[in-house]
DNA sequence: CGTCATTGAGCCTTTCATATC
DNA sequence: CGATATGAAAGGCTCAATGAC
């Protein structure tokens, strides 16, 4: 295996000396038209790429930003944000890379400790709660996690749990007095503001909780939840507010097992606005958000943060509610299906 | 901002010469225990982390590991396998990131040869097809890709479109005769090769082809094909094979628009075992994929070859149909909702 | 002559100061 | 004196060779 071409390498071949390579490639410095020729022709043949390290080394500056994120896979759109970051990076010469960091608190401390002290990274986009303490970095630090005060208005406005608020009101607005939370797994922030949100909800609306479940985020854990839910409970009429479109549709089997319908006898509304959640029958009542807008103003904050030029502006609404078939909407355009017989 | 400490730093306040902090921080050399716990106490007052790339540079070691991928989004759990491979790299010190390259030919080349020729990675493992004919990396390589021969009969069998003729075997032995495949985005190869092994189980089965129709990987587009499909074309009986879940969900959506009930008039299958799609009614008939297994798989193969240690074995079996209720099967243990009426 | 610690060279690049025509 | 090209240092680290006791 060859070892890669160093500018000195270029420089032999192009018959100049090592520094004048250095200013073809930086685009600095008077060079003549044929020697920037010789020096390109001999990139090209060794194939010649800048080493990072050392360029970085020199300079102090790695173009590399790190995004955080402990569950790439939890959020549907969460990780599409990303990339949507990523994009916006990419145009402005940034390398953005992913790095997972552990769900479990020590280890991951350890994982986040890495990329912040590693010096490896110019500017930080964390999705997850950071304790900067030491603030052991010189990278720049953008954290978009419901928890951090930092950005914490515009992450509660944007991402964060009121539209259960709204969601429930519009329910009420229906009709709905009798409510009931299908938490997700309280470990996770969102899932824990979801639920406060139901609760606060709940009372400012001067409506009835017929109780709050911990499903985990998982659909088999809802499935025995409801059907074990108060066996002598009425549910006929029931509002079931789940904290995400898996629960949500696993409660809304659940129900049927009861002899249940939805909407008929009982309404639910999810959260993600998963792909398949328009489709299924009946269609889900969720809460869309839009995570490639989010990415990308999140993307382009780091940036100007990086590089201090002035911030980009609120990104403006975010999430929106799609009332659908499973709580008695009927989505416009679509024609509505015979559910039933 | 006061800039980071360096190991000089650190030697200076412990009182020693600067190799002294390197090999007390390696481990290497002899070095007395007073003189160790001097530089180690010294490194933790200083918040001492060392310059990843100053190391790298010296070494030629980075630690860094690359995981290429165009679609965090797509399929389900196929980041989840990055995540999982991440606990395995880790483990072995090793930093994994994930670079998410452009979906679009041209940008795509430019980012992947960034990646592989910027020398900052020791090994690349890769889900996307790749190009590797300058070869300009040092860098180990693994490609997961159904496209590349490297390793194409471990993907082929364990996550390539073989299921697709099981699944129709399935519904031929449940008297189905009438097929029609409903095909994902055919620039994704995963699209292309379902595609071909419906066609080739369609002639080896002896089976009826009603149709190919390209959907993207979107539920809206789907339902348009199903609504638009030979308005006189009788579906009873007929057998759908759908890309995935998103596209299955929609198709049973489009059918129950035109009366046909799945599973009475016509059956459904899909691909990827989404979180909701053992809960949807009807629970979809789908292939699953333990991508969680295949990434630690995949993330452990890269590191052996990194490392010129013999490889790990053959993952086994990863995919797996589940026959559930959109094929008029029963999952067991679940009790079968009262689809209707 | 072991044990422990230090000196110095080199990894590859950028950039300032200097040399040449 | 312009217009081009070069020498040399520096950046933080590792490791072979060398020094001090």
């Amino acid at each position: 295996m060859p070892r890669p071409a160093t500018s000195k390498d270029v420089a032999r071949l192009a018959g100049v000396s090592q520094t004048t390579v250095s200013y073809v490639l930086r685009g600095t410095g008077r060079i003549s038209p044929q020697t920037r020729r010789r020096v390109e022709e001999a990139c090209e043949t060794l194939h010649y790429r800048p080493n990072l390290a050392a360029q970085s080394m020199r300079t102090g500056r790695t173009g590399r930003l790190a995004i955080l994120t402990a569950t790439p896979g939890i959020s549907p759109g969460g990780l599409l944000s990303a990339a949507a970051a990523a994009t916006v990076a990419v145009a402005e010469r940034y390398a953005p890379e992913i790095r997972v960091v552990a769900v479990e608190p020590e280890l991951r401390a350890e994982s986040v400790h890495d990329v912040l002290g590693s010096g490896s990274f110019e500017g930080i986009l964390s999705f997850i709660p950071l304790d900067l303490e030491h603030d052991p970095t010189r990278a720049r630090v953008v954290v978009m996690s419901e928890a951090f005060d930092d950005q914490m208005r515009v992450t509660d406005e944007r991402i964060g749990a009121q539209p259960v608020r709204r969601l429930m009101s519009g329910l009420a607005a229906r009709g709905h007095r009798r409510f009931l939370h299908l938490a997700g797994d309280l470990e996770y922030l969102s899932a824990r503001k979801r639920r406060d949100a139901y609760l606060a909800a709940v009372a400012e609306l001067g409506l009835t909780d017929l109780g709050v479940h911990e499903c985990g985020w998982s659909g088999e854990r809802t499935l025995e939840v409801v059907r074990s839910i108060g066996p002598d409970l009425d549910l006929e009429g029931v509002a079931v507010v789940a904290a995400n479109d898996i629960l949500a549709s696993a409660a809304i089997r659940g129900l049927l097992e009861r002899g249940v319908r939805v909407p008929d006898h009982a309404v639910v509304t999810g959260w993600d606005d998963m792909p398949t959640s328009a489709f299924q029958v009946p269609a889900l009542t969720t809460v869309g958000v839009d995570f490639a807008a989010f990415g990308a103003w999140a993307m382009r904050t780091l940036i100007a943060r990086v590089r201090d030029e002035p911030e980009p502006a609120d990104p403006g609404e975010l999430q929106r509610i799609h009332w659908r078939e499973s709580t008695g909407d009927v989505p416009e355009g679509a024609p509505h299906p015979p559910t039933s017989g």
